[in-house]
DNA sequence: CCATATATAGACCGAATGGTCTTGAAATGG
DNA sequence: CCATTTCAAGACCATTCGGTCTATATATGG
């Protein structure tokens, strides 16, 4: 399943085709309509793992018994790494979607915009208990912060489809996150 | 042609098909293959056209007799107005471009790394002129703010496509705005 | 008014699409 | 060791894709 997410996640859906499905997961045609229903079920079955997964690193990042700034910073760093070189090349599986197929697809829709929701919730939290701990910058509103930060990160990934270097995404990150604490 | 524009606008490369642009363009598809070339042309060309509008668009907002801060607050407000609503849902066919095309296709790459370097200089020279004017915050540097908008501008096309709220984007760009300048 | 150029509508092409179904081989279990 | 299930390979299907070409109608110009 999770071969079946990389096709998708470097092809994008509609340039999917389903050759490109069978060999990724090594399964008859037979076997994988079985499986998964039809493509778009598998899609949305690879988007969903993407979201997880997505989600599931964030709580780490942002686990409560850290440092909310070294959970900012390990949240910034992961941005750099997934996008730079090859890895930034390769693009945003949830930023590819939301461009091909949000407003056309009911299911995506839901998916895109719950997950942006969960990201920027995991923001405002961690941004919060930032400032609790007197480490925001004057003027800093969590919800605000977070709402930036979502469309920072998401950026980032459009950007980093044809500039994907490292050095520079990090002086970026660092330079944002610079103007939200002290 | 600008017909044609909108089509790829709305729909995408992969997902706009011939008779789209037939009944977009009103044209035959004798005559559109011999005016055009054929789909990928077509497509180069309206992405041209789509990048010229946008920098005509900024070079008038970044008028050197402007207001460097007048001038960003309106690049702003633009970016929100065609994020709201159905703008919004529309989406930006450069985004999508990026994300569909960008690695793939060596003539889309070079214009798409073209427009951010470009979008990104007239940025560095309005921040510039904000700074010389007095009127940027402690410690800002225009080229890591120029960088940071040109992410944060760009992930706001993508949030837009399924929450498309004029309110939270204005808010959320005089947000940021306000951490760059006094 | 006729000859010529131009652009239309749409037939047509091979290739590729997503999806189904048949056939046969390989496991599995009693 | 045989009966049954499982799965792989790929033939097959209708449809659609981008692209070409022909026949027809409409202007255009002398």
């Amino acid at each position: 399943m999770e071969r079946a997410m990389n096709v998708f996640w470097t092809r994008g859906y509609h340039a999917t085709a389903l050759p490109d499905l069978l060999r990724a997961t090594k399964l008859s045609r037979g076997s994988l309509y079985a499986a998964f229903g039809d493509k778009h079920s598998l899609f949305l079955l690879a988007l969903d793992r993407y979201i997880a997964d997505a989600l599931a690193r964030m709580d780490v990042e942002f686990a409560p018994d850290r440092e909310p700034l070294d959970g900012l910073r390990a949240y910034f760093a992961g941005y750099v790494e997934r996008n730079s070189g090859a890895n930034g090349r390769r693009g945003c599986l949830l930023v590819a979607t939301a461009m091909e197929l949000a407003g056309r697809d009911a299911e995506v829709d839901r998916r895109i915009g719950g997950f942006f929701s969960a990201m920027e919730a995991r923001l405002i939290d961690v941004l919060s208990r930032a400032r609790a701990a007197g480490r925001l910058a004057a003027g800093v509103e969590p919800a605000s912060a977070a709402r930036i930060i979502v469309c920072f990160v998401e950026g980032m990934r459009v950007v980093g489809k044809t500039a994907p270097t490292r050095i520079i995404s990090q002086a970026t990150g660092d330079a944002l996150l610079d103007r939200f604490i002290r």
